[in-house]
DNA sequence: AGTCGCGTTTTGACAACTCAAAATATAGAA
DNA sequence: TTCTATATTTTGAGTTGTCAAAACGCGACT
């Protein structure tokens, strides 16, 4: 039996939800629901029938966890979506600001086939337009990223490596600012009680960003 | 409301079901059934929804047609699906042979954005990899092919124009003999008694096919 | 006119997914 | 320990799409 759309977008919830968190703490029902966009009633239905199919691990009033069958399917859903945006990006000529909405859609239709001759004409890349890894096709994920703007020390240049907020108004700003992926910058003062984060790109503009977003970018040392 | 996936596949299939019928009857329960792979009760169940949606007209123990909007819809279905075939041939690389399928559920999700790149990407087409006519954005259809290896006069030199049978295998054997559109040939003679029609190549080779798979190789006077 | 056969429709049931709202569990405050 | 706020689960119901099989309509043939 092959998953329906509706699994894979639990199983890809979950997925996400498991990787931002730093404990290994089951993912609360409540979270789940509201990442899959259900009510909180349906998300407990659908957990009960993912566990029983073996895809999750259940603990009630608890939270959810995947099985290590359920994270493969789930890589693979990622790897998926992650190699569409890629395609549409580099051949397609779509904007990296765009694009995830229509990946969302396609991931769960493209064939083996397809989806491997994608990875060849893009030459098997290792990250998708913001920076997400592209899982292996056996369902390996590559290791996460460990610093953003938020975290990384000061006055030392850092490049963009990855974006983790896919809204389309916060993608474009970050592209007109030249904050994109692969782009320098250095991180210049961080004020608590502003809420703010002040960056230099390496052009010489200054931009003062909001604590939200500069976490959002991650980066590494360059 | 945007049709489903389900509705979207009822309308194309009576579109084809109306195209490939020389009179303007309506089309039986039975066919429509048959041709979108479901039993005859549940076309009926799914055609009195459609004439509730305005979609179809429907006669009780009769049959089925479009209404005007439901041919605007499959239209813009076929639309999409020939797009896609020609995008996976031309910039994918992948066979005419086998992009029928991955057609068939990437018609249900493209976006009205991507699928206009992708038709400026492949500048406009007329027509997809078999020949089928792309309709335009406003729901227009070409007109139909007049004739067919079995019904064009002989000993006269003729195009193909179009292949109407998706089947992969049929589609293999035709490119391995030079009977793609836009390749030559003619006929020699058809022998009815044999149920055969026996062509020859531009290139010089013989070749005999059955009548079946004749009437579904459309050609043009060249 | 009467009967037969075949296609069509109806019926009853089921699977997958969803929600609103009532019931309940659990952890933390009092 | 008892109460209470909040998250979770349960319940009852609805939607969409499907099937098998019984019932039915209709044209064809006697
Ligand atoms: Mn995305
Ligand atoms: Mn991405
Ligand atoms: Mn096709
Ligand atoms: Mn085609």
């Amino acid at each position: 039996m092959l998953p329906s759309s509706t699994v894979e977008n639990y199983l890809k919830a979950l997925h996400q939800a498991e990787t931002s968190r730093e404990d290994k703490a089951l993912v609360p029902m409540g979270q789940l629901a509201t990442a899959v966009g259900v009510a909180p009633g349906t998300a407990t239905t659908m957990v009960k029938a993912l566990a029983d199919s073996g895809l999750v691990e259940y603990e009630p009033y608890v939270g959810v966890r995947l099985s290590s069958a359920g994270a493969k399917l789930a890589a693979l859903v990622l790897r998926r979506h992650r190699l569409i945006e890629q395609f549409l990006v580099e051949i397609v000529g779509m904007s990296w600001a765009e694009v995830h909405e229509d990946a969302e859609q396609l991931e769960h239709v493209v064939s083996d086939r397809l989806i491997e001759r994608m990875d060849a004409m893009l030459g098997h890349p290792a990250v998708d337009p913001h920076g997400d890894p592209i899982p292996t096709p056996d369902g390996t994920v590559a290791a996460p990223d460990y610093h953003s703007l938020l975290t990384c020390p000061l006055h030392i240049a850092v490049t963009v490596t990855r974006v983790t907020d896919q809204d389309a108004n916060f993608l474009r700003f970050l592209e007109k600012q030249d904050l994109k992926p692969g782009h320098s910058l250095e991180v210049e003062a961080r004020d608590s009680a502003a809420d703010s984060v002040q960056l230099r790109t390496s052009a010489g503009h200054q931009i003062t960003i909001g604590t939200q977003a500069a976490s959002k970018v991650l980066i590494e040392v360059s």
